[in-house]
DNA sequence: CAGTGGTCTAGACCACATG
DNA sequence: ATGTGGTCTAGACCACTGG
């Protein structure tokens, strides 16, 4: 904990609209770690509800007795952690976190994910054949130019971005990939077109790392976010690698379970 | 991407004693974010070597040619990143960013713990018995009160931090512990001089957080810094519970693979 | 066009660590 | 006593979005 500076604080206030939670500033932490805690406060009670807009920042700043730049620090903050988002030139948004979704690994990530009581949706983002380049030819064991398809995806839970995942195929063990994916969205369904019964995880795993520009607009997030990467390969019942997925995850709203 | 900003970048310069690299502005990003690359090159390049203080704050910005907000606005992402770490009242170092560990998974963590020709080294900060809460006793499947043994540890690759960890044991079945792990900090000792041949991990959480300051002073990070935290239960042959072990890892330079 | 967030400046005071 | 990082202010300009 950062101890620290105004003797006197001045400020005060209240979010216009949410008169009802106070915020006074103390002299024993730095004004922006209390406005951060106000406003997960707000978000915890109920007064921001997800989804919501926040005033504006020069109102807010105003309105709570600091400067922007210090506001800003605590949604810096808070974009970080993922409960607030911001898009220029139109706002501040509150990011419902889903109180964290169980993973749990064995088979797909995609099937394993159970969110309690959440809706989960699929946006298809991509879906094409391509040659397959060094690095995917590798993960796969196949040569490097052989057809691959590529399937990039966005979930949602309850209209949430949780995570992006990109994966890919080798065309020859899935020939009529698309027409079967394409009726449900569900990988699962396509290899069962292709008769794969079966398959297994053959490892999995996990770093950490940044939001990209593009990774940041699909989740929702700010550039710089911290997420979790997952890098994971399937192979069929013969032992041949069916499958290559990368996936992008919100890094405060998801679990691990091994 | 966030493009941006200055239509006429004035400063220049670069950081002293590392003329060789020159940091030039241009219009096409945020300063800041050019202030980051250009250090993340310095100590790719070697002009900043792991553990070298870089001169004040006020000197670098002055030297830039920006604010000191400015600066330390690159210096935010890269403490975060863990590229840098601040003592408040000493200094700004370099974070020697261990090239990520890898982890693999299926016996203890710190046995799996392979870095490539790094030195991993161990320092014990707390052992002591005391009685289990109602958290510990759930994990340990043991009755509130019984007896626990504590075990605090930090773990460094090549002098720098990588994680620490809180093990708790049942004392009841490892009544010598204390002494048996004191000769070489050894975990795996201690279980040999109880019998404890095998174990198996029960089960593996991974979650994603942000360092709380006490972590933060052990990792030698910014408070704030986004980390892993894993948390996993380790059985004896007979299927009792031996070991609850949470751990707090450095997000950026650890691998986790299962 | 007006309003929003993103960036930057130029100053200032503070707590802390070290010599 | 000095130098360090941590915090804060008051103002400004910009690019973007939407009506």
């Amino acid at each position: 904990m950062n101890k620290s500076t105004r003797l006197q604080p001045t400020g005060g206030g209240a979010i216009s609209g949410f008169e009802g939670l106070v915020f006074r500033p103390r002299a024993d932490a730095p004004i922006w770690q209390q406005i951060y805690d106000y406003v997960l406060t707000l978000i915890d009670n109920g007064y921001l509800q997800p989804g919501a807009q926040l005033p504006g920042e020069v109102h807010i700043a105003e309105k709570l007795g600091v400067t922007r730049v210090t506001l800003r620090r605590a949604f810096l903050q808070l974009q970080q952690e993922g409960h607030l988002t911001s898009r220029k030139g139109v706002g501040v948004f509150v990011r419902s976190l889903p109180s964290t979704l169980m993973v749990r690994d064995g088979s797909r990530f995609s099937e394993s994910l159970k969110a309690d009581g959440k809706v989960l949706t699929t946006r298809t983002l991509h879906l094409a054949e391509e040659p397959a380049d060094l690095e995917i030819a590798r993960q796969l064991c196949i040569e490097p130019g052989t057809a691959v398809i590529r399937l990039s995806r966005l979930r949602c839970a309850d209209g949430q971005p949780i995570y992006t995942s990109t994966k890919l195929f080798p065309a020859r063990l899935l020939p009529n990939f698309e027409p079967a994916y394409l009726r449900r969205q569900s990988v699962t369904d396509a290899y069962l077109a292709h008769g794969v019964q079966k398959y297994r995880r053959l490892e999995t795993l996990i770093s950490g790392g940044f939001a990209t520009a593009e990774e940041a607009a699909l989740l929702q997030l700010s550039p710089g976010t911290p997420v979790f990467r997952t890098s994971s390969i399937n192979e069929n019942g013969d032992g041949a690698r069916v499958e290559w997925a990368r996936g992008c995850w919100l890094l405060t709203s998801v679990n691990f379970i091994f």
